[in-house]
DNA sequence: GTCTATAGGACGATAGAC
DNA sequence: GTCTATCGTCCTATAGAC
């Protein structure tokens, strides 16, 4: 991995989170990185290929971090709001990761789909269980794990929209209002599970 | 509204939800439609307002629809499940409807999520804040909603990510199971608010 | 390893016949 | 109200010089 090719795919992923893979072209990546479009295909076989490398690249930097120390936290609600708190703030600072992880589920191949599921899998699987088993050992993981990821994402995506609707209160677009929300929503959930 | 363009707006509709706006173009949905790419433009003056017009028929449409007799359930935790399965048995048949509504939170822009925004608050609006008050009069009827929404509509479309999750079980896909689950998260949830 | 140039085709949009 | 034809621009990908 030359540090081209790192530039190349650090701007490819900006790019496609930010447009989706249809709505980004290769001149488009190449005039941001600098350089030209034919430049790419001396690194990257074809855009798809680049995706894909963009993808991985992104996710399997992220979501150890995430993770790191978490285990540490021996109340299990703390952990949970600690996690909550974690994810919120990196998917809010890191619109790409977030943007990228919404689109993949929405237009995802099967082939990139499985990088996505390597990288959340390999990494989130025991702090879910552990949590899951701590706070009530009736409930699934998987589906433990997607209603965490699916609050955290749609209500962090759906700020610009909730701007819109009449009565809605600036502090609900407010970081700490969210993730007080589906922390709350979730400890007392779980607990009914 | 002819019926020409109303059979363009559904096409259009199809089209737009299956590959998003920038992976749809007018020569596609023209030769769904079985007609040519200019005569759309006799019907609407550009892709944007085509892209519009198709979001603005489908939401219109669909959300009274889950919502009509649902305030006559005077029970308001049965209220509750019976919104939730309606909505999935709606997002997961017409999945057109669901894919339009995420794609939108991703690349929408303030002209298209206002028309978003008001059919989805105008129809809806009445609906939560009732089962807000009900289930508990401290909860956000927006924060609540968009809980909601993100639940189900990740869970659906997060079914595939899923199917590669080692030691997922089939039955975390099937639709009764997904909605046990997000109704009893949010019935307790709701209440620890 | 990056460039210019270009092939070959798809794109949005328009013009004008019918 | 729909067509064919076309403009000008964009696209992915390749060829070949340096």
């Amino acid at each position: 991995m030359t540090t081209t090719s790192v530039r190349m795919l650090t701007i490819a992923t900006e790019q496609f989170a930010e447009k989706g893979y249809a709505g980004t072209s290769m001149r488009d990546i190449a005039s941001a990185a600098g350089t030209t479009q034919a430049a790419i295909y001396h690194h990257f076989p074809n855009k798809q290929a680049l995706y894909e490398a963009a993808l991985d690249q992104r996710f399997a930097a992220t979501i150890p971090a995430i993770l790191s120390g978490l285990a540490e936290i021996t109340n299990p609600e703390q952990r949970l709001r600690e996690l909550v708190q974690r994810v919120m703030v990196m998917a809010d600072e890191d619109a790409q990761f977030r943007q990228l992880y919404l689109r993949e589920l929405l237009e995802g191949n099967p082939a990139s789909l499985a990088t996505l599921a390597d990288n959340i899998y390999g990494a989130m699987q025991d702090s879910i269980a552990s949590l899951a088993k701590d706070l009530n050992n009736r409930a699934d993981i998987h589906l433990l794990l997607f209603s965490i990821i699916g609050l955290i994402c749609h209500h962090l995506e759906a700020r610009e929209l909730a701007m819109l609707l009449p009565g809605n209160v600036p502090d609900n677009r407010e970081l700490a209002t969210l993730s007080e929300h589906i922390s709350q929503l979730l400890l007392s959930g779980i607990k009914g599970l």
